[in-house]
DNA sequence: CGGCATGTTTCGCC
DNA sequence: AGGCGAAACATGCC
């Protein structure tokens, strides 16, 4: 689930935070740094922004003034005031395990504010069966590469270089290009019309421009309709390959850069 | 039971 | 040195 698409709605859904002081941390510390709760406990939430795929938390007290950077991984899931933004999809079942909780964050209500209720859940949580997503301090996002959602083909083209890679391998790199992961490249390259496995050096400069422009045009509107699943390529359509929705032709389902991948040999050239 | 999963990091080979 | 690809990580689901 968790691509740069669900990263912006989740950062949407935690703004309410920001100005709320962390009354108190509960984190599994196989997936943080050493101490976090202690260190955070007390500081006030003075942003909420995104980079890539990460969510960040300004945070800042007399004795501390940090980002905290959540990662989800494959199947993290992010609820703030006990409302999820995003249901699952491939743990479905409706399953929202305690035991899956991986950070619990309790932050009060704005001192000011005379209508404000007092709230007992956690104001933040972040619940990841598969436990590949972390939680860090002031994470180097230095290398981050240009956002997807506003790629130029100029940035692109910069960003690919000379490489060799696959074009798939080359998306997927967060430094190369950040916030795309497996379904949205998917259904960018589809879009394009550009087959995942060519190699980098081999994208001529029109598909570039393809690339850049599906983008800036798909992206959006999948975030609008929920997310990295609401593309084309719909969930189903990839895991039973049809036809393909532009041209009717077979989709193909195989392997490129160690990721499944769906295209369309009759037009992704 | 085997295979697979929306993501990164690490290791070894050029 | 650095690009590249495969393996590893961890756990649940079909």
């Amino acid at each position: 689930m968790p691509e740069g698409l669900e990263a912006e709605i989740w950062r949407a859904a935690a703004t309410p935070l920001v100005g709320r002081t962390i009354t108190d941390v509960w984190v599994d510390e196989r997936i943080a740094p050493v101490g976090l709760a202690d260190t955070i406990t007390g500081a006030e939430i003075t942003s909420v922004d995104r980079v890539a795929k990460v969510l960040l938390l300004g945070l800042e007290s007399a004795s501390v003034d940090t980002m905290l950077g959540l990662h989800f991984g494959m199947t993290g899931r992010l609820e703030v005031d006990g409302d999820a933004p995003i249901d699952h999809l491939e743990y479905a079942s409706g399953a929202d395990r305690p035991a899956w909780d991986r950070l619990r964050i309790w932050a009060g209500i704005d001192r000011d504010d005379p209508r404000a209720e007092p709230r007992h859940g956690p104001a933040l949580r972040l619940n990841d069966p598969r436990r590949l997503g972390r939680v860090s301090l002031d994470a180097d996002l230095l290398h981050i590469g240009p956002d997807a959602m506003t790629l130029t083909a100029r940035a692109l083209k910069r960003q690919i270089g000379g490489r060799r890679a696959t074009i798939k391998t080359l998306l997927l790199d967060q430094e190369v290009v950040g916030g795309l992961g497996n379904l949205c490249v998917d259904e960018v390259l589809w879009a394009a019309g550009v087959a995942p496995h060519r190699p980098g050096d081999q994208v001529d400069s029109d598909s570039i421009v393809a690339i850049a422009r599906a983008c800036r045009q798909r992206l959006p509107a999948m975030l609008e309709r929920g997310g990295s699943t609401m593309g084309t390529l719909s969930p189903e359509l990839r895991s039973a390959p049809g036809m393909c929705p532009r041209d009717g032709s077979p989709l193909v389902r195989s392997k490129v850069g160690g990721r499944t991948s769906v295209w369309c040999p009759q037009h992704q050239k």
